[in-house]
DNA sequence: CACATAATGTTATGCGCATAACTAATCCGT
DNA sequence: ACGGATTAGTTATGCGCATAACATTATGTG
C-alpha cells in the first residue's frame, strides 16, 4: 500500500474519532454526561449488575478508567456500587432508578447520533458498517490479541 | 433505525477510536512520539511551513491543542517556530532536519499501521473506506458547518 | 483616521483514558 | 495447609484534546 492511501485511512480514522466524540459530547451535555459515561450506562442497562472488571472489558478500557467513571457516576447518583458477597475484592455496579431514567434518554440520543452519522450512505454500506469497523478494531486490538469473538469458542472450565 | 443497530455503530466507532489510537501509540513510542504528534509532522511534511491556525484546521483540533503540540515538538527538536513577517500574530511552524528524518520513520510506521488495520478486508471495501469514513466524519462535524467544505467541491463520484 | 470587530495565539482548567506501583483477596500446586 | 501467583480495585501521574478567558495584532467600516 502506498503512503497516500495509508495516510488517508489513518487520518480518516483519527478525524472520525475526534468528531464523533465531539458530537457525542454535544448531544450528551444536556443530559449532564460526558462522552464515555454513556457507554457505561448502556452496558449496565444491557447486562444488569456487573463487576467492574467485566465493565472494563466490555467498554474496552482499563481498570483505573473504570474506577474513575464509576466514581463520578456514583457521585451523580446514576449508579450504585456494592461489594460483592462472593468475592470481597470485587465491586458490583448497577443502575439506580435515576440512572435507568437517564439511560432511557441516552438511548434516544444514541439513536439520533447513529442516524446522523450514517446519513447519506447507501443502506447496504450502513448494514455492513458495524462488521467492517469491528474488523478494523480487532485488527489493531492488542488487548484481546486480535481474537475474533465470533466463534464463541471458550475454553471449557477444567474442573 | 432501532437501538441495537445504532448502538452497534456508535460503539464500533468508539472502540475503533480507542484501539487504533492505542496501537498507534505502541508503534510510535519507539520513535519517541505520542499519538497526535505524528499527524502534525505529516502535515508539515505535506504542506511545508505552516501557520498554527492552518495546522489546527488541517488536524481538526483547536488552537490550544496546537500550541501544546508544537511546544512539545519544538522542545524535542523536531520542529522550529518563527514569528511570521507579514503577520506579527502568526507563528510559522516548520520541520527541522531531525524532524524530517523522524517523519520518514513515521511514514513507515503509518503505512504498516494502515495495512495492519485493513487486513482481511476485501480490496474493494478498503478502496471505499476513506470515503465512507470521511462521510461519517463530515456528518457529525460541527466545526466546518456540517457538510462539504474542505476543497470546495463535492467529495467525488460524479455519478 | 479612529474604533469596533475579527483573527492568532497563549494560559488555566477539566475530562477521558493510559501506565505504573500498590493493597487486598482468591486461587492453586505442592 | 501454606505460600507463591493471579485477579480486583485504587492512587498517582501524564498525555491529548476541549472550552473559557485573555492579550496582541489586523482589518474593515464610519
Amino acid at each position: 500500500m502506498d503512503f497516500e492511501r495509508a495516510d488517508a485511512i489513518n487520518q480518516a480514522i483519527r478525524l472520525l474519532s475526534l468528531r464523533h466524540r465531539a458530537r457525542a459530547a454535544g448531544l450528551l451535555a444536556p443530559l449532564g454526561l460526558h462522552p464515555g459515561q454513556e457507554a457505561l450506562l448502556l452496558e449496565l442497562d444491557r447486562s444488569g449488575p456487573t463487576i467492574q472488571a467485566q465493565l472494563g472489558d466490555a467498554l474496552g478500557c482499563e481498570p483505573p478508567s473504570v474506577t474513575l467513571m464509576t466514581r463520578k457516576l456514583e457521585a451523580s447518583g446514576h449508579i450504585r456500587r456494592t461489594q460483592a458477597a462472593s468475592d470481597k475484592r470485587a465491586t458490583v455496579v448497577e443502575l439506580t432508578e435515576r440512572g435507568e431514567a437517564l439511560t432511557k434518554q441516552v438511548k434516544k440520543v444514541w439513536r439520533a447520533l447513529a442516524e446522523e452519522t450514517v446519513a447519506g450512505l447507501p443502506a447496504e454500506t450502513v448494514a455492513e458498517l458495524p462488521n467492517v469497523l469491528n474488523t478494523l478494531t480487532s485488527n489493531v486490538d492488542t488487548r484481546r490479541s486480535g481474537a475474533r469473538a465470533a466463534t464463541g469458542k471458550v475454553d471449557k472450565a477444567p474442573r
